[in-house]
DNA sequence: ACCTGAACACCGTTCAAGT
DNA sequence: ACCTGAACACCGTTCAAGT
C-alpha cells in the first residue's frame, strides 16, 4: 500500500470511530470524508461499503470480546453471578456507539457482511461462557449460544434505541438469565 | 373538516399503509404523497411527522391487540401455553411491517411520540396476561409488565432486522418464558 | 382552509480528470 | 495507483402562490 493511501485509511477510520460515537452507526459519509480530509470518493475507495467502515472500526473489538469471555470464566463465579458479571459486559461491548447492536444482530445472520466474522467470536464467546454453566450443571436444556447471543444483542439494540441506560437494562437481563439456569430440582 | 382534507387524509393513510408494508418504517413520504396523488406538502399538513402518519396507520392496531390479551386470558390455557399463543400474537401485531418493532420500543419510553399511547396498550396487555399467569402462582417474583413487554418487541426488533422467520424467533421466546414462569418448588 | 409544486439543504454514490 | 471534486439522483422539509 502506498504509504498515502496508508495515512488516508488511518485518518478515515479514526474519523469513522469519532464520527460514530458522536451520532451513531449511522453518521454521514461525507461528514466523515470531510473529517478526514479525503474526497468522498476516497473513502468509497478504501471502504466500498459503510459495514466496510465499521469493520475496519471494530478492528479490537473481537478480541476484547474473547479476552471478557476469558475473564469470567476464570473468575471462578457461582453460574448466576457469572452469566451477570458476562451480559454486563456485553452490553458494553455490543453498545459501544448507538446502532451498533443493531449491526451486530443484522450481521451475526448475513454470512456476507463484513461485520459477519466479528459477530461469530461474539456466538463462540457466549459459547465458552455457556459451556461453563453447562459444566456446573446449570444450564436449562435446549438453550444454545447462537440463541442468547441474539436474544442479548436484541436486548442492548432495543435499550439502545429507547435510550434506556444499565439500570433499566438489567430487569431485561435478569428475566433472561432466570430462563437460562435450570431450575433448581428437587432431588 | 372539509370534504376534500378528508379525502387526502384517508388516501395518504392507505398509501402509507401499502409503503410500508412493501419498504418498511422507512418508506419515501414523498413516494406516499405521490401514491397518493397530492403535493408533498399536503401530506406535511395532515402528518407533521413520519410518527404521527405511523400513529394514524396503527388505527385499529390497539383494539387487536387488546382482544388477543382477553382471547388468550378466556382460552383456559396453562400458564406455559398461554404465554407461548400470548407472544406469537404479539410477534404478530408488533412486526406487521419492516420497522414497526424499533418504532414500538423507542416510543413505549417517549412520551411525546404520537405512538406512545399504543404502547401503553401493548404494557397494559401485557400486563392483564401476566397478572392471570400471578393469578395461578406461576409468575416468578420481580417480573414486571414493561420489561416484558421491552423484553419481547425487543426480541421482535431483532428478528426482524436479522430477517428471522417465526421459526428461528421461537428458542428465544422459549428462553423468556422459562425466565417470567416461577421454577416449580420443592415443597 | 386547504392544496400545489418549486425550492433548498443534505446525503450517498459515481466517475472523468488529474498526479 | 491513488486522489479529487464535480455531478447526479434521491429524499425530507418549507413556503409562496394559488383556489
Amino acid at each position: 500500500m502506498r504509504a498515502d493511501a496508508q495515512r488516508n485509511h488511518d485518518k478515515l477510520v479514526e474519523a469513522a470511530q469519532a464520527a460514530f460515537r458522536e451520532n451513531g452507526a449511522q453518521a454521514s459519509l461525507d461528514d466523515i470524508a470531510r473529517r478526514a480530509g479525503v474526497g468522498p470518493g476516497t473513502l468509497y475507495r478504501h471502504f466500498p461499503t459503510r459495514d466496510d467502515l465499521i469493520a475496519a472500526v471494530m478492528r479490537d473489538w473481537a478480541e476484547r470480546v474473547a479476552a471478557d469471555a476469558d475473564a469470567v470464566i476464570a473468575s471462578g463465579l457461582e453460574p448466576r453471578e457469572a452469566l451477570v458479571e458476562w451480559f454486563d459486559r456485553v452490553v458494553a461491548n455490543v453498545g459501544i456507539y448507538r446502532g451498533a447492536a443493531a449491526k451486530v444482530v443484522s450481521a451475526m445472520d448475513d454470512v456476507a457482511s463484513p461485520i459477519h466474522r466479528k459477530c461469530q467470536v461474539l456466538v463462540g464467546a457466549n459459547d465458552q461462557v455457556l459451556q461453563h454453566i453447562a459444566a456446573r450443571g446449570a444450564l436449562r436444556d435446549g438453550v444454545e449460544s447462537r440463541e442468547v447471543t441474539r436474544l442479548v444483542s436484541g436486548v442492548v439494540g432495543a435499550a439502545d434505541q429507547a435510550g434506556l441506560d444499565e439500570a433499566a437494562t438489567r430487569p431485561m437481563l435478569d428475566i433472561i438469565i432466570a430462563g437460562i439456569l435450570r431450575a433448581p430440582d428437587a432431588s
